[in-house]
DNA sequence: TCACTCTTTGAAAGGTATTTTCAGTCGTGG
DNA sequence: CCACGACTGAAAATACCTTTCAAAGAGTGA
């Protein structure tokens, strides 16, 4: 008469529970335990459960992530049962053993983070903690990258880059944080063996700009578009007859007037925590970045060997020793 | 001789530390292993690991899912290694052992199954359009934003912003793309009334470390955590008794021997026509965000009049005709 | 080239966590 | 009140994870 049965959970119906709503044939008897399913299970089985497993089975589903941090004994030890009654609710709701079901709590926590994540959408508060900073900041400039990427206009890129491959030497305007997108570019542009200058001080520029011809190119960077210390070199330099190119968030403005090639970022909304000048940089960096890769692209030949040769020669400004 | 040391790979821990609010030796360090920054911290962790150890590494973040389903055992014997080796690198990825990191492998596998495609970006071709190229490129440089968001430390950044309110001054150590991201935090911390300044020349930086005291902050920003021209200056700080910040995709280089503070930013992968500089770029000017917001956020009284008299200051250099 | 040291590695011992067993408890119906 | 079956948890048994340790390998200087 001993019979020598494990306690096993087919997770078959009772006699009883012929019912059998699945069909006739129900050849997906426990395919792949679904994470997402875990609660509607829960309460789907609750009702055949003991009262000690349906402590279990509700405490792991109100917390999955808090659960999925827990060892069967602190589990056990969590809802006042013993280890035992946690492992037969895990085979209950169709898990092989409480090892499978902490692991898919933790797939279920990761799917439900990942799902509220979009919500964050909102702007940041004087006392949004800093985790919540950095998701936001985060997920606005991922934003404004798409948006930049979706507006960008390929044809006056492609102008653009060919125009800065046939200059003779380039000249990038900008002022504050434009300046410094200006300065990016040009590095860029001198590793790959182009002539170029950033210039942020207003009448610098100017008197530089006197001295650009047809061929040459001349950029300004402004967000607004209105920044009259970019857009009076640019001006000088269309006047000279240079190549001109804006970029900028706004192309109706006044700097266009001037520029043969307009290049438009987004323009993300602002808040008082979050100026302008963040989005805008975002942007136009991108903007930057494009440019230098076609032109890199169009210049491979030179451009490739530029681009090795000046990690060569930085290689002894790093320590050599690798780890710490 | 034989030391007793067990294998322990504790992580981070300056030489003095101590400046973290969590204590010599926070017990809690573990901070939330995200599971999202997997595979950034495989890249970023990749060069300091045994070969053995790379290659359990790479086969986790190449297949998230199928590994969660496997033992030590399972997963020494598919990586062709030993179940330590396996352990070993669970460490080195931060985790207190193989079963937490088996847990946020289920984790992001359903992250990944529930987030929309994987979008692996292909590398940039030298034939792409220029319109593949605006693509890719800002895929990527999303991808960067994510990837340095979920693995930046609040903690760390909590404390930076701390030292940066309490701070009589503020310098930033960087050279080349760096340097203008030194900058950038610079201007922005200065907009809010900090006293900031950015130092790209080696030697005028060193000279101005040498001013530093306890209660000011230095900033040392290099990707590769090896460059010496930045690091010397952070040195000279940290030797002054300042606190020492590092931004560096290499949390193991040198760098932070002398940062008090880590911040970490994600190592993407470059290839020929997209050197390390865009990348690294992006993740250090989100850095450089979250600081300044964080910053903000704590001295908002005095942040919110600046920065709106700041703007007020510089309306006359803007054309206030509408649009043209 | 060789001896030496330091690093890397996996086999096996040593611990934990999970699973199973089994006896005690409780409720229920006769 | 007793008999019976379902429920439960303590403890044994097992599986899995972690640590130890010695050997193989890589690097370095003579």
């Amino acid at each position: 008469m001993s019979s020598r049965l494990k306690e096993t959970f087919t997770g078959g119906g009772g006699p009883r529970g012929a019912a059998a709503p699945s069909g006739p044939l129900a050849p997906a008897a426990a395919p792949a335990p679904a994470p997402a399913a875990l609660t509607a299970k829960v309460r789907a089985l609750a009702p055949t459960m003991t009262r000690s497993m349906q402590r279990v089975a509700e405490t792991v589903a109100a917390d999955p992530a808090g659960c999925a941090a827990l060892t069967v004994t602190g589990l056990a030890a969590r809802t006042g049962t013993s280890e035992a009654t946690v492992v037969r609710t895990a085979r209950v709701l169709g898990y092989p053993g409480y090892r499978d079901l902490r692991l898919a709590l933790a797939a279920l926590a990761a799917q439900q983070a990942a799902g509220r994540a979009p919500a964050v959408t909102a702007d940041i508060a004087v006392d949004d903690p800093i985790a919540d900073v950095v998701a936001k900041l985060a997920q606005e400039e991922q934003q404004c990258l798409a948006d930049t990427a979706a507006a960008l206009d390929p044809v006056q890129l492609d102008a653009a880059v060919a125009a800065l491959v046939a200059a003779r030497r380039v000249d990038a305007y900008g002022i504050a944080a434009s300046g410094l997108v200006g300065q990016d570019l040009v590095q860029k542009l001198l590793r790959i063996g182009l002539i170029a200058h950033a210039h942020t001080d207003p009448h610098l520029a100017v008197t530089n700009a006197v001295q650009l011809r047809p061929g040459d190119v001349a950029i300004a960077i402004t967000h607004s578009g209105r920044t009259i210390d970019v857009i009076e070199p640019l001006r000088t330099a269309f006047d000279q007859g240079a190549t001109t190119v804006a970029i900028t968030g706004h192309p109706e403005a006044e700097v266009a007037q001037y520029a043969d090639l307009v290049l438009t970022t987004s323009t993300a909304r602002e808040s008082e925590l979050r100026p302008a000048a963040m989005s805008s940089r975002t942007s136009q960096l991108l903007v930057v970045d494009c440019l230098f890769v076609g032109v890199a692209q169009r210049t491979y030949a030179t451009a490739a060997p530029a681009l090795s040769a000046s990690y060569q020669a930085l290689a002894h400004r790093h320590d050599p020793r690798p780890g710490h």
